[in-house]
RNA sequence: CGGGGCGUAGCGCAGUCUGGUUUAGCGCGAGUGGUUUGGGACCACUAGGUCGGGGGUUCGAAUCCCUCCGCCCCGACCA
């Protein structure tokens, strides 16, 4: 390809709206174009990218016998109703009508289209386990889309689902794909990419991992152990925390004028925030009132805390509401609660820490030396569970070392499915012996274009991306300077023949554009490997030779040996990326 | 959905507070011609704008008021 035909301009300056590196460098190197917000048109650098992405995909799914297939993305309402997923899931699923005034969705996953066509093409435990896969665009009406290609409305997604006859069939399948996964992220060039424990959301199902690309700028947070035995979400994450035990004191009521806050309270009576506890009130989905317990220095998990309740909405109480049910906002206490108005979820730190300031109910009015066990008389219906957010320093649950807080774009994840879908939506098979039964699913995603912004992320300078050899949009950038002069347009017409005589990919700067020019445009496009041609270099026989995270060093060659140099780095480059 | 910010040429911005000397300007980018050529060169000329849309106030609106829309950031939400 040369330059001076390629579409899609680099930019000097980043719009305004770009924040993040991948975002700016996405925009100025003339990969990706915004059309609205969450939609972006692939140019054809950032569509190279895609392919080369996509390539190794498929060959990372079909090495585990993974089929590809191709699902529409308009699906009709009938189906995920069948699931139930249609009433279920909120406004990021679009829904239209048809001319025909038939409903349908635009399909943000496509659990229920496989499962449909499973249980039309798969009927015998003979077929089975079977893993079918796409690479298919996917629409979320995101009510926030940000940051680039992480997170859009449109985006291409791998997705593949397997099928089985046995849990353990499916745990064997399961592990297989997340070693492919491994290989697969750490193939495009992920440096740090982690599989955590998850929470598995509106997906369903028991078990779960996320990969997720460790980077600043990622909306996930993550928990992992120095010694990486431990990695899960912050929605998930658990801690293994010592609570103070010590001989209970008399409970005692004690004035705290004006202490509203945990804060308050605990320097008006000069005692640490992790000796008193906190009552925070919530509403849960059907309006009814949550009152969730936990030590004063600890945050409730509001994803753990959904999960104990059951309850896919929450929203933290108004104060008349509260009021309601007999608390008083800011003095609250699980004491002294009408237990039909309020449901109460308690975190082990509540029960097992001693002596505990908490609130008395009563303006102005806080107890000391509470003691769950001691103090509350009935816990009928009172949920003790774990609902603490995990700290950065928190023990780990395996090795007791302090855990360290990352944040992570998620680009991947895979699911144990279970008969989630294919229960409801009657995917069954014929086994052995005779008797139809529910197939046991996984299933399994990787976005494309947010793994694409994630290697920028991980793998770039203050003037562009360095693209890994394996996904690079060309894997060598040839720059002709004082190009006007015929000597050096011959001799870098030659070797960009040689190059793609022999299949290698290479971008040519035929423009003649100015040395700083055409250097800031290359490093913008990141090929790994960078060949100039000048008079200067010819004169000595030589070619320049640089790779792109050598940054302003480079090395001369001679000219005779460039080509085997090229073959030599490239060969070395996916080797290491295999 | 809550809070904040922004919307003027393809991109980045000034002008808006204090309405009129602006025929709406600057830099980058684009086109033509010329000079240049090792880290974003220079000269000359040219094209490119419903100042986000609509309504209002006014002799006069990019500028003031109302309203709608779009975009970004934080939060909420989120396979």
């Amino acid at each position: 390809m040369k330059l001076s035909k390629l579409v899609g301009q680099r930019l000097k300056e980043a719009p305004r709206d770009a924040q993040t590196s991948s975002h700016i460098f996405l925009i100025r190197g003339g990969y990706a174009r915004p059309v609205a917000a969450g939609l972006y048109t692939l140019l054809p650098l950032g569509q190279r990218i895609t392919h080369n992405i996509e390539k190794i995909l498929r060959e990372e799914m079909d090495r585990i016998d993974g089929q590809e297939v191709k699902m529409p993305v308009v699906l009709p309402a009938e189906l995920w109703q069948e699931s139930g997923r249609y009433d279920n899931v909120g406004p990021e699923l679009l829904r239209f009508q048809d001319r025909n005034g038939k409903n349908m969705l635009l399909g943000m996953t496509h659990e229920e289209a496989v499962v449909q066509f499973a249980r039309t093409e798969l009927n015998s435990y003979k077929q089975l386990p079977v893993m079918v896969y796409q690479i298919q665009t996917k629409y979320r009406d995101e009510a926030r889309p940000r940051a680039g290609l992480i997170r859009v409305r449109e985006f291409t997604m791998k997705d593949g689902y397997s099928f089985h006859t046995s849990q353990a069939c499916l745990e064997k399948y399961y592990e297989r794909c997340h070693e492919a996964y491994e290989r697969f992220f750490r193939r495009i060039g992920l440096r740090e990419c982690l599989s955590i424990l998850s929470d598995s959301g509106m997906m369903g199902g028991a078990v779960s991992h996320e990969f997720m690309a460790i980077a600043d700028c990622g909306e996930d947070t993550l928990f992992v152990s120095p010694d990486g035995s431990y990695r899960a979400n912050r929605e998930v994450a658990v801690s293994h925390l010592a609570y103070v035990k010590a001989e209970p004191q008399p409970l005692e009521k004690v004035a705290t004028p004006g202490c509203k806050s945990i804060e308050d309270v605990a320097a008006f009576l000069h005692v640490p925030t992790s000796q008193t506890g906190k009552a925070v009130f919530y509403k849960d989905g059907n309006g009814q009132l949550v009152l969730a317990c936990i030590r004063g220095d600890l945050e409730v998990n509001e994803a753990k805390l959904r999960k104990a309740i059951q309850s896919a909405e929450l929203a933290f109480a108004a104060d008349d509401l509260i009021a309601a049910a007999g608390a008083v906002p800011g003095f609250a206490s699980v004491l002294e609660l009408d237990r039909k108005r309020v449901r109460i979820v308690v975190d082990p730190s509540f029960v097992e820490s001693s002596n505990l300031v908490v609130g008395a109910n009563e303006v102005d009015l806080h107890y000391r030396n509470f003691n769950f066990r001691r103090d509350v008389q009935d816990q009928d219906g009172i949920q003790v569970t774990d609902i603490a957010t995990v700290r950065e320093g928190d023990p780990c649950p395996i090795t007791g070392q302090p855990l360290r807080q990352l944040k992570g774009i998620e680009v991947g994840n895979i699911f144990q499915l279970g008969v989630k879908y294919s229960a409801p939506m009657n995917c069954t098979y014929l086994d052995q012996d005779g008797k139809a039964k529910p197939m046991i699913m996984g299933c399994y995603g990787i976005g494309v274009g947010r793994a694409m912004a994630a290697v920028i992320e991980q793998s770039h300078d203050d003037y562009g991306p360095v693209w890994p050899m394996s996904i690079a949009p060309f894997q060598v950038h040839l720059v002709g300077l004082n190009h006007t002069q015929p000597e050096v347009s011959q001799a870098c017409q030659k070797l960009y023949d040689d190059l793609q005589a022999r299949h290698i990919e290479v971008l040519y700067d035929d423009r003649g554009e100015k040395a700083g020019f055409a250097f800031a445009d290359a490093d913008l496009i990141g090929c790994p490997l960078r060949v100039i041609i000048s008079p200067k270099t010819l004169a000595a026989g030589n070619v320049e030779f640089k790779r792109r995270e050598w940054g302003k060093r480079s090395e001369m060659i001679p000219a005779d040996d460039i080509l085997a140099l090229l073959e030599q780095h490239i060969r070395d480059d996916l080797a290491k990326l295999s």
